[in-house]
DNA sequence: TAGTGGTCTAGACCACAAA
DNA sequence: TTGTGGTCTAGACCACTAG
């Protein structure tokens, strides 16, 4: 039996465990993996537990499941990395492309926000929002152009520019006390032009994509805005859709 | 032979019961929900069976949980029919914008495949494909170009051009007896050109949204492979994320 | 027929929030 | 302290696949 600790849940743990014997072959595209049963005695846990872990690996298209016959390997388990939903991280999607990522550019400024941004944020006519410009670059090519709208109010301790490099999700709960806890993007297709060409270094009418996103915290309270701006090239982006 | 519908899923009912609830204004966006137990009790289910019906509505961004004090409509939970999980159906998409969905343009061919699709289709060298060429228009404005790419040899009943007409999917299955259990899809910025930009009618340059897609059945082989443009005048792609 | 995944239950215990 | 959601268990039964 393997040993396993309290901390993370069971159901984590045993996801981890699949995957990493995906990632290092042994277990292989295709291949089956041992039944249920038989990994919840392996692992020494329930079944539901083992359960919890492969539906997770399902939904990411690792495996695909058939019942009465078994669980197996996808052939796409390997590109599971630069999935849509690793998006919380830019560095992560960066690395999953095999590029090394970096922060190429940085800005920010306090002032009020324009109509769209205040309605999103739901604020008065008097508040104003930290704006926060970034370029991160991948192999120091320029790929992501980010702009984050911050309510000013929600700011609780000062910072300097240096706190400002980490992501903006790791700023708000540090800085604001505010955890996302979801948040919601719309896909734009755009065509480059000023600044953002700019800071991107691509020519005029080349084609971006623009995540418009608002994140909010358990009370479902806006927190932040971003316009996203993704330049293609070197970067890719995956969605797995698999039928409930 | 005939066809035998199996009962719907307790947890299925119980979302649907939910959702219901939500879209006729009986539970309102900030609004508390009855706790786990009394959902369980009240629709006569165990309280694993409601937990598994909310746990899809919070993956959907439909309500929020929190730990000690309840489950919460989110204010978004109105605007959740245009999300990128709804993909398996264009239809559903553009109705979920409020326009009406209908076909614009169709053709069809037999052909040898280009060597990216034939190696996206595992294909030998002599292999056919039949390629599927759609537009679809929402208020009768086009706003999906569509090719669709079917291993020829996987098609087992004659077909005519009306049965083309429904998704790909439901063709797949009637005629291929092929089943697509997930999807693995690119997302890609690019500029309208040549017949795409003529068909969508938008002028050579127009910003759109390219999903570049390989659908697979149970035994993970890849059945089908798309190149979808989507332009996005008056059609929004949403993603929601949450936090596990 | 044996073995697999799919659904559902009842109940235990924990972590956290609010009164 | 009470009540909420979060995790985990053990076990029943069903649906499907494969030999």
């Amino acid at each position: 039996m393997a040993a396993v600790e309290r901390a993370e849940l069971l159901s984590k743990q045993v996801e981890g465990a699949l995957k990493q014997r995906i990632r290092d072959g042994s277990l292989a595209p295709g291949e089956q993996l041992p039944p249920e049963n038989q990994l919840a005695a392996f692992y020494g846990v329930s079944r539901s537990t083992v359960r919890a872990a492969l539906a997770h690996l399902q939904r990411e298209g690792s495996v695909v499941r058939r019942q009465g016959s078994g669980t197996y390997v996808t052939r796409g388990a390997l590109y599971v990395d630069c999935h849509l939903e690793q998006l919380w991280n830019f560095d992560d999607v960066i690395r999953a492309g095999g590029h090394e990522p970096s922060i190429g550019w940085l800005d920010y400024e306090e002032t009020l926000p324009d109509r769209y941004t205040r309605e999103n944020l739901l604020l008065g006519p008097e508040e104003t929002v930290l704006v926060i410009r970034k370029v991160f670059l991948a192999d120091e090519q320029p790929v992501i152009h980010c702009v984050d709208y911050i309510p000013r109010q929600l700011i609780s301790k000062p910072f300097t520019r240096d706190d400002l490099v980490p992501q903006v999700f790791s700023f708000l709960e540090e800085f604001a006390g505010e955890r996302v806890i979801y948040y919601v993007a719309e896909l734009i297709p755009v065509v480059a032009e000023g600044d953002t060409a700019q800071r991107l270094k691509c020519s005029s009418g080349a084609p971006l994509l623009l995540f418009d996103e608002v994140a909010y915290n358990i009370e479902d309270k806006p927190i932040l805005c971003c316009l996203v701006h993704h330049r293609q090239k070197s970067l890719r982006l995956r969605i797995v859709q698999s039928r409930t």
